[in-house]
DNA sequence: CCTATTTTGTTTTCACCTATTACAAATCAT
DNA sequence: ATGATTTGTAATAGGTGAAAACAAAATAGG
């Protein structure tokens, strides 16, 4: 079933000069993604001709979006060396924001996908008020933006929340306690920013985080799966992130996965994150929720990372009830790869073996054998997921 | 979010000639689709101007794939009456299969989507042997050709099992006992076509055939679920077939929501098809599998209809099973609709309320209202998904 | 060190596609 | 009948990448 659509989708061209913006955005996609490349090759992966790939890199290298230089190092064989072309960072960058219950990371990314080093993480406690929350935003973003000499892109921001698709609608974070708030909007009022604001869930971005720069690079179908204290996913399908109807595709912690299990504070029971989530981490581990659940979560790993047999013990315990959903997300999916981020990388470093044996055991599919890997960008995967997104987004609105 | 991917799609333009390939298939996908459209229409559609239009149908009336006529009734308003454009249907159509246990259809199926007179259904006992089984199904494919004056654009094969995308191999069917058995290729030799042949599963092209003629109309993101003896579905994001990296996306019947329930034929516990499968309502029903299962299902589904109390709680009683993994799906995939086919169907005519309120205790965000409909397909799905993915195939593979 | 070879960049010419513009045709409103 | 309106047609123009020829910069080999 090679099916493509049979309307096809409306970024493309009709016209001559939509063919260009059409072949500018591949070929700065693809500097983006795959970094430093020289013309010849450029032209081998668009089809393009080396005419066309040195028109197409001026405009870009005009537009400051793109650098030409000699080949760094001496190549190898015989001809006439390269002009290598590279995505501009320094100055063709995007901000990023990651929101979090007591964290904020903002950082400038730029083409290319490097964290610059005017990056930071602050740590701001962050008002209850929404808007007061806004107002805090706004000012670290200005500060970011009136340091540097040209302003960003696009911006991205990851919000532990409900992120309505197309508006940047946060439909509601209870961590944060916002509720239908207008983030996108709110923050391009704020900021006078008149470039692309996307906002996003945090999962989702991680995921597209992981799969463009961390854990599922090469892969075009992956299943990234994050548990803390609830659990959060996103899918990438065709190298593209699901989205859904509104947006909300992904929302897999409340996946029924034991109707005989514990309530769940949505109202159901047996969730997923209630099977596997910090609580009941702690649970199994016998810490029953003592002041500091971070700390004591801290304590679980780096026990089991010292092989104590009660914590890897503990580990071991949760790997059915995780192989119960990830078993049903494989079956749905078809990822090639799946990745772990949050509790579930621990469980998969300290109690792989039962992991995959509990998939095997209840996968209809043994055929297909699907990489169960760690996740590689940890906690900085919602902001560079959101960094991602912003240039996506960029690239879409391009001319 | 409203990321698109970076790098985007290799389908379309990167030199002139493409740009047309392009807007030749933008044009014919969408007479396929929406049927006879005049040709200013086209042009707000698609942005081009009016000679760009007259230009692209003349080659595809040229073709043989369209018509122009003038308006067959008098179009209200003043100016010049429009000329229309139609796909056409005797000349230019696919042939479409769905193969099952003891059935074959054979249909042909014109631009357009509408299934031409000479379709047939054929009951045809296969062979045991997958061998014999090709031999037979390429001798029905021989006879519709042969008769016909023109050969077909494509052929599509609807197969109840797995079968991998990109080669049309399937995996295994193992109600028909075929394991590994390379049908497209085989079909290919057997009738001598030499055009795109497209195998797939017959839930996902039961999906595709809702989405694109049925209960799925002009809704981008849905879930199509048909439960029989085993479950299966189809997910559509964007207008488009979720596939998964090999082919398999969709294999949701061995989602596992009850880790307490009865074993599967798959070695897992509690699969989503042991919960609402032919036999979970047969034993609802206290009819503990008679000679004939179909037979005893459409009484059940008769006595229903006619509001027997007793086949109305059966229905009633598997309503909570189902909105498990209904919830888990709306959950995982966000879609605008939900379609159900099968026993589904019936559940939802005759205990739809009993359906909805679990669902409502089940989802995590009420918020969003999903709609459940009724497949409207019902045999018919699979045999005209083939068509559509025959037609997408030809689409794709054009000129 | 010089030359042949190879690879890459540049320039020119050309073919293709759609936009633009002007004009013709067909219908309705008055 | 006449003008307004909408649609189709034809001719021209602009923009895009392809193709081909040429120039430049390196290596390999003597």
């Amino acid at each position: 079933m090679s099916e493509d659509n049979v309307t096809t989708s409306t970024t493309q061209g009709r016209d001559p000069a939509s063919l260009r913006r059409h072949n500018l955005r591949t070929l700065l996609g693809h500097l983006h993604l795959h970094g430093a490349t020289s013309r010849v090759r450029l032209g081998e992966i668009t089809g393009l001709t080396r005419s066309a790939i040195a028109d197409l890199v001026a405009e870009l290298t005009e537009r400051g979006l793109a650098t030409e230089a000699g080949p760094s190092q001496p190549q190898p064989g015989r001809g006439r060396p390269p002009l290598i072309v590279s995505p501009r960072d320094e100055s063709a960058y995007v901000l990023a924001l990651a929101v979090d219950v007591d964290t904020v990371r903002i950082g400038r990314v730029g083409l290319g996908g490097t964290l610059l080093r005017e990056s930071a993480t602050q740590y701001v406690p962050l008002p209850e008020r929404p808007e007061e929350a806004v107002t805090v935003l706004s000012r670290m973003i200005r500060r970011e933006t009136e340091a540097a000499e040209v302003s960003p892109l696009a911006m991205g921001v990851a919000v532990p929340g409900l992120v309505r698709a197309g508006d940047g609608v946060v439909t509601r974070a209870p961590n944060l306690g916002w509720r239908e708030l207008a983030l996108a909007e709110r923050l391009r009022e704020g900021t006078g920013f008149a470039g692309p604001v996307v906002v996003g869930n945090e999962a989702r971005l991680a995921a597209l985080a992981e799969h463009r720069r961390g854990a599922g690079r090469e892969c075009a179908d992956l299943v990234y799966v994050s548990a803390g204290v609830g659990v959060g996913g996103g899918v990438i399908t065709r190298d593209r992130l699901l989205t859904g109807n509104t947006g909300y595709a992904g929302e897999i912690g409340h996946m029924v996965t034991n109707p005989a299990g514990h309530a769940c504070h949505c109202g159901g029971r047996g969730c997923w994150e209630t099977e596997i989530g910090t609580d009941a981490l702690l649970r199994r581990a016998g810490m029953v929720t003592p002041g500091d659940r971070n700390a004591a979560l801290a304590e679980l790993v780096s026990r089991a990372h010292g092989s104590e047999s009660e914590a890897l013990e503990t580990f071991r315990g949760m790997s059915h009830a995780a192989a119960v959903g990830l078993a049903n997300l494989i079956n749905i999916f078809d990822p090639c790869r799946v990745i772990l981020g949050g509790l579930l990388r621990p469980t998969l470093l300290y109690a792989g073996d039962e992991l995959r044996g509990a998939l095997e055991e209840l996968r209809g599919l043994p055929e297909l054998p699907v990489e169960l890997c760690p996740a590689e960008l940890g906690e900085q995967g919602p902001m560079l997921g959101a960094a991602e997104a912003a240039v996506s987004s960029f690239l879409a609105g391009m001319e």
